[in-house]
DNA sequence: CGCACTCTTGAAAGTTGTCAACTCTCGTGG
DNA sequence: CCACGAGAGTTGACAACTTTCAAGAGTGCG
């Protein structure tokens, strides 16, 4: 943990509206002492004596649900600086888990002590309100997408809304960056069987839009992706958005 | 418009948390004028100058994004006694419209009168908030629907979620309600072609599970149909659910 | 080195979409 | 009262998309 590490989190929402020292302190504080959690560890449950409230300092997680058919259907990732369930107008039904994709740092909030920092940081509560609209955006987007877009536009999709959420939180270098995603998890964010996503990502390859190999994700012609998949970031919020 | 007509939108709030005498009686002076507005109309840019917040009286509408691909996705159907975008934490990006199925009548409130609404009475405030949690709950429940289920039960669980919610406002009667959304909606709600959604209803009648005429639906066998489509109404947070 | 996981490929089957036509219903106008 | 026309539902044949099954190749870690 160099002392030149970023507060993902605190970048995340001063790229939202503007903090004051004071609050900005105070998230650098909150975040000082991140939990270890492994790879496929349960984020949530395994932490829900707390309320399942987090936010991920480092690494990627989902927000996922099972289906008695043995399907898995994937609803969300959480990626650095990302919060789960934070806003505290919920009321968390639980009727989804929250898993590890790779090993992760999170800071794990009671209900209470989310309470406590909303009522004396009341930028910090608009914040984490905003975060809760954003969410919900990117929740109906992905339905849209998924209801409305054939395999190549919305695996494309896909990895532009990473390509841009990443981005805002400095993870992208030179149009490349790490996606610890398996053609699996795609499958099962995408609607699709494995085997189709592999093939659609072969389409993207052959395209010359992308290149991924191992972890590693390169947009290799974003304009062109971005308009395969008819993909508008606006629901993103992002300040400056290419 | 009779006396004995029951306000669903205060019914609706009321089976979600106790409202004191003065708060519905408030919420019946708010609803005691409603614009009519006919079939087709859009229910939101066309009253956007008021900030499209509003709530449905009587009739269908649904919320829905066009792609530029000439699709239109279906992202929420509103039905008598819902709102629509009232809880004030949110900023409405208007990413999406809303257009009414069938003629309507619905109050239109302006984000103002929503935060003094809210202010003076923090039943209410709380009540607007829930319905904004079961709204996102239900965008969740979509997504899986049309991410993990086959065309079968996805319109099968479809038709499980409007009959819990039209019961919630007393629009079932003897198994039986009014479902005014042709199978072309019901397509672009998941994911299907029209043909494919008639000969999906048509299995559905087969299995014994349904009768669908005009615009009428009747629930045959709601125990076989709930399984089938791995029917958990829990994200409704209805009271007395069966 | 060997196991576990992931990625890739081929062939066949299943699901869903497209196209086109026909029927049905219902409200309007003649 | 009946004809007409628009919107909705239905059907068949075919095409396209996507899944399933099965097997092999690549990769990284203990």
């Amino acid at each position: 943990m160099p002392a030149s590490k970023v507060n993902r989190f605190r970048r995340r929402l001063e790229s939202l509206l503007p903090l004051s020292m004071a609050d900005g302190d105070l998230l650098d504080r909150v975040l000082a002492d991140p939990d270890l959690v492994p790879a496929r560890a349960d984020l949530v449950s395994r932490h829900d004596r707390k309320g399942g409230r987090l936010i991920l300092v480092d690494g990627f997680a989902y927000q996922y649900r099972m289906l008695t058919s043995g399907r898995r259907q994937i609803t969300a990732y959480l990626v650095p600086g990302d919060s789960y369930d934070l806003d505290a107008a919920r009321e968390n039904g639980s009727d989804h888990a929250v898993m590890a994709l790779t090993s992760v740092r999170s800071v794990h909030l009671t209900t209470a002590e989310v309470a406590v920092l909303s009522l004396d940081h009341p930028s910090i509560a608009e914040g984490l309100r905003l975060v809760g609209r954003i969410e919900e955006a990117t929740l109906r987007e992905w339905l849209v997408n998924i209801g409305g877009r054939p395999a190549l536009e919305r695996i494309a999709h896909l990895f532009c809304e990473l390509d841009r959420r990443l981005h805002a939180v400095g993870l992208v270098d030179q149009d490349r960056f790490e996606m610890p995603i398996t053609q699996y998890d795609l499958a099962d964010t995408a609607g699709l069987s494995s085997v189709h996503v592999n093939r659609t990502i072969q389409e993207l390859r052959r395209q010359g839009l992308i290149a991924l190999t191992g972890r590693s994700l390169t947009i290799l012609d974003r304009p062109s992706l971005q308009a395969l998949a008819d993909f508008q970031p606006r629901y993103l919020r992002l300040r400056a958005s290419a």
